[in-house]
DNA sequence: GTCATTTAATGACTACGGTCATAATAGGTT
DNA sequence: AACCTATTATGACCGTAGTCATTAAATGAC
């Protein structure tokens, strides 16, 4: 159907278009009015894609699934998980430091409507679920004995993960720093993680 | 100065009927007419004293820093630091428990102004600086070996603490078991700090 | 007590996010 | 083509956070 194509060209017109406003301005100096008359719409139009202005950070953050993707296609034929896991959460990282300032505000988003829904987000859910596709295919392979399950796993991956983004936008930290930081943590679990 | 007084005495009146608006209604829908109508003053001067209506969040989190500071004077005599250094943020940790819903939002906010401010809020300050005067003392009264610098250390464990904290606001979860995941996560940390 | 000056209180006003009833349009049906 | 229906666009409108010029009050000097 043409229609859902339109929607869907729309939807990214009027993201690209407020992603790129929010860069030079920064998100509370940009207006949703603003965002529309660049997109050559109306302003009630907006609210038809987005149920709030604040939802174009958590499309920023579901954005990147595609970027996960595409990495974990990438690192596919490493051997060891533990290094395959590194690889991709690496090239999550570096994403995020060439666009951190947006990146860090989606984050908060995130988290903040996480904890209001009472329930994780998309991203969240896509990040734990693919690296849970990960561990069991390790598993399956050999290449990974653990006594944990699956689920736990992924789980502690996250918060490792995800601990990291959240020093980083406190601490305004270098990503060379925050890299390093993040492979200690991981060191740390993994060696819970892995008892081959 | 009885103006001084006066200021403080009715920011705290503003903050403390804020509050009880909040765990009864809800933040978003509390207004700041509400408030102010409830304090029987007008609208522009909740401004003079908080900045923002998220402020409220932010100034509660600040408030614990007493709560922070008896916690120590509690446990003051503790011998072993890692004991002590526990106690503490367990002490932190139950308080937050017993007011979730509001200190959720209050960490949220925390982070999202600092993370704006691009440096720590007073309270994560606050905590860091305490924690370090425990690592100190213990220190210098031959409680503790490690080669690592006592501002390194306290980094550590504000770290653990927070990510603890946030996974609480994620998951959801009971006091029980996100004091547990406190308690194992600590136990890590401390492994590489503690070279006795 | 009176005047001057600094500080705090106030509510009309502005700007913006978000709603909604209505208008426009696309797709399908005959 | 003519009509009907479901979907999308739109901007007037509403409620509220936050501003600001003005007023009121407190403090201090004499």
């Amino acid at each position: 159907m043409l229609r859902e194509a339109r929607k869907k060209e729309l939807k990214e017109k009027i993201f690209l278009q407020a992603l790129q406003l929010f860069r030079d301005k920064g998100f509370e100096q940009v207006t949703v009015q603003e965002i529309t008359a660049t997109c050559g719409i109306g302003k009630g139009t907006f609210f038809n894609y987005f149920a709030k202005k604040e939802d174009i950070l958590l499309y920023l953050g579901e954005s990147q699934i595609e970027l996960l993707q595409q990495s974990m296609e990438k690192h596919r034929n490493i051997d060891q998980p533990k290094k395959q896991i590194l690889h991709v959460l690496d090239d999550l990282l570096h994403h995020f430091s060439s666009h951190s300032e947006l990146m860090k505000l989606a984050s908060m988003e995130i988290i903040k409507s996480a904890s209001l829904a009472g329930k994780e987000s998309k991203s969240v859910q896509q990040l734990h679920r693919q690296l849970a596709s990960m561990i069991n295919s390790a598993k399956q392979d050999g290449k990974l004995h653990s006594r944990w399950e699956t689920d736990i796993i992924a789980t502690a991956i996250v918060g490792v993960y995800f601990h990291t983004i959240l020093s980083w936008t406190l601490l305004e930290a270098q990503y060379s720093t925050i890299n390093e930081s993040f492979r200690r943590q991981f060191d740390v679990v993994w060696e819970g993680i892995d008892h081959s």
